[in-house]
DNA sequence: GTGAAAGCGCTAACAG
DNA sequence: CTGTTAGCGCTTTCAC
């Protein structure tokens, strides 16, 4: 850090930002009757009607290509719209309409690059069939999912896409129930639910390759520190890690779930790494977890892969620049988002509710190797 | 790549998510005379007015926390509202109330962390204020910054936060002056106008001392490459640095602007050290170019910091292990996020537009070194 | 083809 | 304290 903020008002702007947070007292010291019209002075339809010596239905008409108007009519009115700059006033269509052409993005954590790919697939493809974009960001805190889904109802949403932050909450199930709208569960798993369409991940092809791989280099003791255990991605990797050790019974697994932070992948690692049987192998469930896990690492000066090999789910920007290349259990965020737009406007299309399963892939990297010979001693370990 | 992606319905989903872009044909065989109720039969105030029996305004009273309702009323009033599950509509009210308690957020590229940071910061901001963010993505496309400046107008929203693509669009300067609300620019300055607030980075401050930095280990020829002219950071970085070089007239500076793309980083990497005067020192500006940058090194076999000192501005998430570490220009974003949503909030409450400089800090790493001392030869260089 | 009229669901005077 | 009354800006019958 180097220098205070500075501030400089451009007209002697006393810009004062923490100040005033509620919504705005109004300057007016006279009430006024009309709604405050906290919105400058925009031309209506009505006006336009006015200027063009037209009926406002007429406008409307033009305005939303009804074929039955004449071009005299459709001239006289579109000039008026130029002179007066006119804008449609959406709220009120969306009123009258009963549908926002908006959908609802519930997201965990937007700063997490993966979910941010997974918005701007979802938002692009939801753009192109008219629909704007409403996003809330739970900042993984579970609590919120609930409160965002009744907001977002409230707002009228025509749809909601959910990258829910826990998905045993009761909140968020009972705020669910109470959508009327069409949804789509991101990656997500609600067994008590089926009225939604579901985007998935196929998680265990990748665990279970990665797992093959390490066996096939020598490892007999893998861990894999996962993120929350209240979410399908965990799950999924969990479960297939147990399963595809059963196929080795001299490899033993062991799993440490917590929550998809930085803290979690260093904690899990320390104790991983002090504990009775260290892994020789470490699948790091998550980028953030994966960002403790190498600082851990680093801190040890464990060098990877001579002194432990490394695995993680979901890369990172700057990962293929690691040295070395790290071990990548991959999938396409962007059209995982794609998808779930896909599957909302197949459901405003009448379509009953549908569950797609995207493909993970592994990608091997320098960061596996065989375990050392010289396997630290199994402190205490029991035959 | 592993599998083809699998899809499996619930209810015999027949799922083709690529069908139907069309808003929704509506299934209904005759044509209702009422708007078509795309959304459920939700209860509105007037059910819950009849259900206790009570007129509308003390609905509205009531929900509203109006101080002049009896108990009696509130407690008929709210046991409605729980029976019949009632959620205000907030279109209705924004209509009505002529706000929308919304603020449209144009951004350049979502999926680019620094700005998924800026737009997190923003979003908690503005939520604490009882505000919802409406996002919309450039995907740095200048002439969408327009589009979008326009569909949120349209939307109504009641204020604007612009991270532009491009300062110089006509188009996006005139869907400006048509805008009535407030805007806050993010690290953007539009010379022509004066209406909108912003947050600044202090560019200048970071790149001059990491110039002093490089200069004070022995550089001589240091290279910029930057993103797109046609927005202020990258104004900003050249000018920084052609001040600073003229402090030291021994150093020679070359920039290549062009744009915030790992293949732009890639080929100016690539053309600078295929150059007569190859440079000893390259600042990266910004994170894809520094992936851009980082490839080209590593295909050349280009040691870091032997051959060549690197310096980064915006620094990646893994960047804090990249080996050697990077020496970083670096700002809070979440902060500048935050700052330009009080900025907002400030107009709201009657504040003229503000602008507001944010510091940005140099970190050394080992990415900087000395020069080689057998710096390739300036081929063809002239006295 | 075009106009008049009736609301979408809610709030805010204004009376009582 | 509570009810009545007018709309916010637009779309959509329904007549002409």
């Amino acid at each position: 850090m180097s220098t205070e903020p500075t501030r400089r008002g451009r007209k002697a702007a006393k810009t004062s930002p923490a100040a005033s947070a509620a919504p705005a007292p109004a300057a007016a010291p006279v009430a006024p009757s009309r709604p405050p019209a906290a919105i400058a002075d925009r031309a209506g339809m009505r006006q336009v009607a006015d200027r063009a010596g037209v009926a406002m239905s007429s406008v409307s008409r033009v305005l939303s290509g009804h074929p039955d108007v004449s071009a005299a009519m459709r001239s006289r009115v579109m000039a008026a719209v130029e002179e007066l700059g006119y804008e449609p006033n959406m709220l009120a269509q969306m009123l009258r309409k009963g549908a926002t052409q908006t959908i609802g993005f519930v997201v965990g954590d937007i700063s997490n690059p993966l979910l941010a790919q997974i918005a701007l697939g979802a938002e692009v493809a939801l753009r192109a069939a008219g629909y704007a974009m409403l996003l809330t960001n739970s900042v993984n805190q579970p609590n919120l999912d609930a409160t965002h889904i009744r907001l977002l109802q409230q707002r009228r949403v025509d749809g909601l896409l959910l990258s829910l932050s826990d998905e045993t909450n009761d909140q968020t199930i009972e705020a669910l129930s109470a959508t009327p709208t069409p949804s789509v569960l991101i990656d997500r798993d609600l067994r008590t639910r089926t009225e939604e369409s579901a985007v998935l991940s196929d998680h265990a092809a990748g665990i279970t390759q990665a797992v093959e791989h390490l066996v096939g280099l020598g490892h007999r003791r893998i861990a894999l520190i996962a993120g929350s255990p209240h979410v399908r991605p965990t799950r999924e990797r969990i479960n297939a890690l147990e399963e595809a050790v059963e196929a080795h019974p001299e490899v033993h697994a062991q799993v440490r779930p917590g929550a998809f932070t930085e803290v979690h992948g260093g904690a899990a690692t320390r104790e991983l790494l002090d504990g009775r049987r260290p892994p020789t192998a470490i699948i790091a469930g998550g980028n953030q977890i994966l960002v403790g896990v190498l600082g851990e690492l680093a801190a040890r000066q464990v060098r990877i892969p001579d002194d432990i090999s490394l695995v993680t789910c979901d890369d990172v920007p700057l990962a293929k620049f690691f040295t070395p290349t790290l071990a990548t259990i991959g999938r396409d965020p962007y059209e995982m988002g794609a998808e779930a737009a896909a599957l909302l406007l197949a459901r405003f299309g009448g379509a009953e509710p549908g569950v797609i399963t995207l493909p993970t892939s592994f990608t091997g990297g320098r960061s596996c190797a065989a375990p050392p010979r010289t396997a630290p001693p199994a402190q205490g370990e029991r035959p």
